[in-house]
DNA sequence: CGCGTAATCAACCAGTCGGTTGAATACCAC
DNA sequence: GTGGTATTCAACCGACTGGTTGATTACGCG
């Protein structure tokens, strides 16, 4: 399953750094040195977080001779969306019967009668 | 910023375990034990684990005498989707925008486009 | 060929993480 | 109060993480 998938994109966009590495290539792609450049670490610990992205499929990586142009793959996006919207529209839903519910249930008077019992 | 709590929110939803807690809260609210009942972790693991949600602002709890029951805030999804559609478009529209770019660009005698050149 | 550049590999370190066990807290019922 | 239930706290453990430094590979260029 894709279960494992998704931990692996959560788990990298779970890092600052890697988030901002990925907004930096949604404005275009770029080498492991451009994108260590903004950062006061090394360009190993960068090089070590592109290849976090690689392996959760966010980014892929061509040749231009030694250089490793990054290049952000949108479509991993779509499994995180799915997820999301998958139980944010439930939560919803629940929620608007919930309000439905607290609505039918207005004849009750006071906080939540205590020690009262079959209601019905 | 709200840096922070995206970073925590993808960091909680990188575990399995924590995802598969948020797809069952998803369908109603529950208590602690009943969460951790399908699993062969403690109990002390799961609270942990509701723990983490919480921080991150996807769970929320209320008080039922000695009970905690667990209630999944659909809000934070909205933080995540934000963040997500922003990239994905920029990515998109990048992707589309490179189209085009190929197709100006013909005149590099690349792989691509093997006998055409000078196309303006 | 040797030099400089781009990137990775390897070993290491401190800190966090997911899990455990055991004790403690909070609450209801008798 | 005593007992049972629900939950958390505390200390500990092995594994992983993000970072470092140093060496190494893979190029292109004179």
């Amino acid at each position: 399953m894709s279960d494992d998938r998704l931990s692996r994109v959560f788990s990298a966009l779970a890092d600052p750094t890697r988030r901002d590495i990925v907004a930096r290539l949604a404005t275009g792609d770029a080498t492991v040195n451009e994108l260590a450049e903004p950062y006061d670490v090394t360009v190993q610990a960068v090089s070590k977080h592109i290849k976090v992205l690689e392996d959760a499929g966010l980014v892929s990586r061509s040749r231009d001779a030694q250089r490793r142009p990054c290049h952000l793959e949108g479509e991993v996006f779509d499994l995180m969306t799915r997820w999301i919207e998958r139980y944010r529209r439930e939560a919803e839903d629940r929620f608007r019967r919930l309000d439905t519910v607290l609505e039918q249930m207005a004849d009750e008077p006071g906080e939540d009668t205590p020690g009262k019992k079959a209601a019905s």
